[in-house]
DNA sequence: ATAGCTGCAAATGCTTTGCAAGGCC
DNA sequence: GGCCTTGCAAAGCATTTGCAGCTAT
């Protein structure tokens, strides 16, 4: 009765993990169609790992570590550096700014982010070259 | 022959620490010195902490931190975060922005910095206002 | 079969904290 | 003197790692 573990498995998660090179194991199954399904999220390995289990999904937080440093790796997830004490991750791949709401530590992008414009930046220095250019809006409470 | 502890303390620190109204100890006076006697700078509390230990001062990392967390209150210095590992702090409080040299954990600041813009930030969302904007432009090895 | 994953628990690394001793006003 | 500050060591947290058992191919 339960021959198959794909069924209830999105199948464009299982061929963006092929593509990345990542074997399709039923918890990068599950963490992907998570994090993927719907729009972009900004979330921390505890958020993701809350959300999985609150969802009936079996897997460690160790895991959810691992995997979303693979998947960031593989170019699926971004980094995002706000705070100091967690550490984000965006399923927005494509650059673009964020807001980051510093009371709820709440990161989240900025709409119509394409019209922010970061001028005149200077060139990278001899021997390096831009890995990539971060804008962080810092909100707080009015 | 050592009545007075304020000899070689750098007046100009004392009284920043008393306006900023931190009580001027020993400990804080050589902190603020090696912090702004020479310019911008942008270091973690351990690097701080092994420089006053290099320089002879006797301090503790312990409060290192707290003298770090206290200067940034009182608006003597700038929390930047570009590293989920390490906390930077910059002795620059204008707004201006920086370089991350990834592959050293290396933070300066953008020359002629005054020249980058942001343009078309968005308005901040209802109930909140822009606590700061932050640039990192982020460099890795060519 | 076997190379790659997962989960647990222990380890790590940065940072914070509790509290007794010491310093500043 | 009284309150603030320091230092040490212990505690705290997010994150990483070692390794035995499991899984995808």
């Amino acid at each position: 009765m339960r021959k198959k573990m794909r069924d209830n498995t999105n199948e464009s998660a299982v061929a963006r993990l092929r593509e990345a090179g990542l074997r399709p194991t039923r918890q990068r199954n599950e963490l992907a169609d998570l994090l993927f399904k719907e729009g972009n999220r900004h979330l921390t390995a505890e958020t993701l790992h809350a959300e999985a289990v609150g969802k009936g999904i079996r897997v460690s937080l160790a895991t959810v570590y691992n995997t979303l440093h693979q998947f960031t790796h593989a170019g699926l997830l971004r980094q995002v550096m706000v705070d100091a004490t967690r550490s984000y991750f965006d399923t927005n791949t494509i650059e673009h700014h964020h807001f980051y709401y510093e009371d709820e530590g709440l990161l989240a992008d900025i709409p119509g982010t394409e019209m922010v414009a970061v001028d005149n930046v200077p060139n990278a220095p001899a021997g390096t070259k831009v890995s990539r250019v971060d804008v962080v809006v810092r909100l707080k409470r009015d």
